[in-house]
DNA sequence: ATCTCTGCAAACCGTTTGCAAGGGA
DNA sequence: TCCCTTGCAAACGGTTTGCAGAGAT
């Protein structure tokens, strides 16, 4: 049984150091509370948090997640809740979320990965398409919605 | 000189009766005031609404705007401004936004179609990716990132 | 010693919601 | 007539901001 990867406080200090931010404790435990492939919101990392250093401020939280997202440590998705989504970055994956049934599939990043590839290779610019939602129909709502029209 | 193009009422009216939606003069006064290219916010659609037809309220506008999103009729999209972008569904494009410089470039919808072609040939899924945003690093920030790292 | 980072607290503001009246079908 | 749609008004809540003090380098 293998506990979710988490980004180590020595790596994290180097990356900080190689940026020019500082290293703070507040940086490293909130970095330190994320476990790859979840989803987390800003208010639970908060949570975490402030469970280990109860002091710790919610705009420092925001300001630090912002800072990681820039470092290209985490990535930053609206799947649609009420609240943005964070994540560490790992393994790419993205989403498929349904307007009809709200129903959240997962994408494998072998189809997006051209996105990425073609708009380099056009444009010159580096896509940050690490964790995309992508909004449409189901194909069980599509095959219900195909039934009202044509019964 | 072309009038950029608009949905004429008795349009909206066939689409929104075919919905099973009722046709009222806000739904067709708000659509109307909307031309195919522009981004538009909620606020800016209330304004000049709000302008023809003191009455209307915002929240008015934000419902129109879900439906008519629901009946494919507009897109919406995150473009990182304070508030979502609207636009009439006309021809599909994207958008490619530099985190580093804002700078907003346009990508065509060509290189985005594949995408929306796999993911409904393997799920069965249509998405509705009719104006996506994609952040990123464009061209000139990667090239004086690269300065700083390797000069 | 310097200058970034954090805590604090307040406000921002785009958006949503409940309810009763209005008005399409 | 039915019930969908709108206006009204209030609140919601995630997020941001200014400022002064703490703390990293």
């Amino acid at each position: 049984m293998r506990r979710p990867a988490t980004v180590e406080p020595r790596e994290i200090t180097a990356r900080l150091r190689a940026a020019g931010q500082r290293v703070t404790p507040q940086r490293l435990l909130i970095l330190g509370t994320l476990h790859a492939g979840e989803h987390v919101t800003a208010d639970e990392i908060f949570g975490r948090v402030e469970h280990l250093l109860p002091a710790v401020n919610r705009s420092t939280v925001y300001r630090t997640l912002e800072l990681f997202r820039d470092l290209g440590l985490i990535s930053e998705t609206d799947l649609g809740g009420e609240a943005r989504v964070f994540e560490l970055l790992s393994e790419r994956h993205h989403h498929l979320i349904c307007r009809d049934c709200g129903v959240m599939l997962d994408l494998n990043d072998a189809i997006v990965a051209p996105l990425r590839q073609d708009v380099l290779a056009h444009h010159g610019f580096q896509a940050a398409v690490d964790h995309l939602a992508i909004w449409g129909r189901c194909a069980a709502c599509a095959a219900a919605a195909d039934e009202l029209t044509a019964p």
